[in-house]
DNA sequence: GTCTATATAGGGATAGAC
DNA sequence: GTCTATCCCTATATAGAC
C-alpha cells in the first residue's frame, strides 16, 4: 500500500494536488492561449510553486495536452449524444440548439480556445477531437438529407444548414467580449441574452426551413 | 532635400523598409497571435534582421498596435459602408450578406484574430474599434424597428437578429480551420463553399423573417 | 511530495560600426 | 538606414534539500 496520493493532508482536504494544477491551468490558459499563459501564474493561481507543475506535467506542453485532451474529449462526447437523440429533425433542431447552448455555456471558454488554437497550433490540437468530429458530422448530414428527401423540410445544402446551426449556437459564447462590448451588456444582460437566445435561434431556424 | 526614404535601391524595388515589416508582422501576428508571433520570425520573413523592426517601430507591442489598429479601422470603416447603403431592409440584409462575406474573405484573418485577442488582452485592442462600432450598431438597431412598426417583416428582437446575421457571416471564416478539418474541404471546396453562402445565408435569414 | 535555489535558453531591446 | 554583436530580463525546466 505504497500509492495513497489521495490523502490530502493539507488545507484543501477534497481537491489533491493534480487537480488544483488542472483547474489553475484550465483557467490561465483560457484566458492568455497557450502562447501567453506562465508557468508561474498557473503556480500562483493553484497556490504552489513551479516545481509541481512540472513534477506532475514535466512539461508546459504536456500539461497543456492533459488538459484540453480531456476538455475536448468530454466536450464533443456530448455534443455526440444530442446529435443521436432519438427525435424528428425539427424537435431534434429545438432540441439541440437548446442543450447545445447550455453545454456551451457550461464550457465558455472552450469555443473561442479552439477558434484561436486551431488557427495558431492546428497541428497540436487537431488531434483531441478529429476522432470524434466525424460521428457527429454524418448522423446530422443523415438526418438533414433524410427530412429533405421526405419533404419535411424545404430542400437545403445539409452542410449550409450544419454551419448555420453550429454559427449561431457558437458565435455568440466565443464572440462574448466582442458582443458585450457592442451591445453594451453587463454579465446578467449578456447571460440573459443568451438564454433568450435559446428558443429564438430555434425558432429562426425552423421558420426559415419548414414547409409553409 | 535630406528625406529620400522610398528610393527603393535594393532587390524589392516597389516596397519600402517598412512595407516589408508591416507585411510581414501582419502574416505572424495572424498566424501565432501577439503572444506567440516572435520578432526573429517576422524579422526572417521579411528578409531582415531584428533591429529593423525596432529601428522602425521601437517595440513588438507598437508593432502590433500599429498593424490592427489600421486594419481594424479600415475593416469596420467598410462594415460601416455596408450598414449605411440606402436600401429596403430586405435587400439591405441580402445585399450586406454577400458583401460582408466578400470582405471578411478579403481579411480572413481579422475575425479569428479579433475573438483570440478579445479574450487574451482585451483592453489592448478594444479601443482599436470601440469608437466605431457603436455608430454601425445604432444604424442597424434602427433599420430593423422600423421594418418591424411597419410590418415588413416578423416582429423580431432586432439584437437578436443582428446578432444571427453576424454569427452566420463571421463564423464560417473564423472558424475556417475547424470547418475544413469537420468538412474534409481542400482550399478550392472551401472557398466555394464560402461562395455559395454568399447567396444561401441571406435566403436562409430572409425565409426566416419574411411575412408569408 | 513539496519546497528553494539555480541552470539554461529564448527573445525583446539596444549599442555601435559602417 | 542597415547590419552584427550583445545586453539583460523572463520563462521553462531541473537539482537537490527537507
Amino acid at each position: 500500500m505504497d500509492n495513497i496520493k489521495d490523502l490530502n493532508t493539507d488545507e484543501n482536504p477534497d481537491k489533491s494536488t493534480e487537480k488544483l494544477i488542472l483547474k489553475a491551468a484550465k483557467d490561465v490558459f483560457h484566458r492568455k492561449g497557450l502562447a501567453g499563459a506562465r508557468m508561474q501564474e498557473i503556480a500562483d493561481e493553484a497556490g504552489l510553486n513551479k516545481a509541481m507543475l512540472h513534477y506532475y506535467f514535466r512539461t508546459k506542453d504536456k500539461l497543456f495536452e492533459a488538459i484540453f485532451s480531456e476538455e475536448c474529449c468530454g466536450f464533443f462526447d456530448k455534443l455526440a449524444d444530442l446529435i443521436n437523440v432519438d427525435l424528428p429533425l425539427l424537435e431534434k433542431i429545438e432540441h439541440f440548439v437548446e442543450n447545445y447552448t447550455e453545454l456551451l455555456l457550461k464550457n465558455s471558454y472552450i469555443p473561442a480556445f479552439i477558434i484561436s488554437e486551431m488557427h495558431h497550433n492546428p497541428e497540436k490540437i487537431k488531434h483531441m477531437f478529429i476522432d470524434r468530429i466525424f460521428s457527429v458530422k454524418y448522423k446530422f448530414l443523415g438526418d438533414i438529407t433524410t427530412a429533405v428527401s421526405l419533404g419535411l423540410i424545404k430542400p437545403v445544402d445539409p452542410r449550409q444548414l450544419i454551419v448555420n446551426i453550429i454559427a449561431l449556437c457558437i458565435f455568440p459564447i466565443a464572440a462574448r467580449p466582442m458582443l458585450t462590448l457592442m451591445l453594451e451588456f453587463n454579465d446578467k444582460e449578456y447571460l440573459d441574452f443568451i438564454e433568450t437566445r435559446k428558443k429564438e435561434v430555434a425558432k429562426f431556424i425552423i421558420n426559415s426551413i419548414k414547409i409553409n
